[in-house]
DNA sequence: GCGGTGACTGACA
DNA sequence: CTGTCAGCCACCG
C-alpha cells in the first residue's frame, strides 16, 4: 500500500471520529472545538476540527452545538450562520448571554452574582 | 515544494 | 473587558 493511500484512509477515519464525537453531543449541551479534538484523539487540532465540520454536509450532525473554546459563536455575530446557529441553541435551551454560552459556574459566589445582576 | 489561510487556543499585556 | 501573538496543521493555488 503506497504512503499516500495510508494518510488518506487516516484522514477519513479521523474526519468520521470528529463527526462522531459531534454527534455526539447531547441536546442542550456544548463543547468547544478543541474538547472535540480532544475526544476525537486528536488533541491540540481545533483547526482541523472547525475545518470539518465547515465541510461537513451532514444535517444530522449538530454543528450547532460546537463553541469557541470561550464559550462564544465563532461566526460574526449578525451573520446568516450566526442568527442560525443562535436559533438552534436557543431551540434547545441553551441559556446565552448575547453571543455566549453562559459558563457552567465555577463557584457559588460567581453564580450569584451573575443572578443578581 | 512553498507560502498563505482559517468555523481555534492559551498565554500575556 | 479588548487586543496581539505564537503554535497549530490540512488544504489550496
Amino acid at each position: 500500500m503506497r504512503r499516500v493511500d495510508a494518510m488518506n484512509r487516516d484522514s477519513f477515519r479521523q474526519r468520521q471520529k470528529i463527526l462522531d464525537v459531534v454527534r455526539n453531543i447531547p441536546p442542550g449541551q456544548t463543547a468547544s472545538y478543541g474538547e472535540v479534538a480532544r475526544r476525537a484523539g486528536l488533541p491540540g487540532r481545533a483547526r482541523w476540527v472547525a475545518r470539518v465540520l465547515a465541510d461537513n454536509d451532514d444535517t444530522l450532525t449538530p454543528w450547532h452545538r460546537v463553541l469557541r473554546s470561550d464559550g462564544r459563536i465563532v461566526f460574526p455575530v449578525g451573520s446568516a450562520s450566526f442568527i442560525e446557529q443562535l436559533k438552534r441553541l436557543q431551540a434547545e435551551g441553551v441559556s446565552l448571554q448575547g453571543d455566549r454560552v453562559r459558563k457552567p459556574p465555577k463557584t457559588l459566589d460567581q453564580w450569584l452574582w451573575e443572578a443578581k445582576s
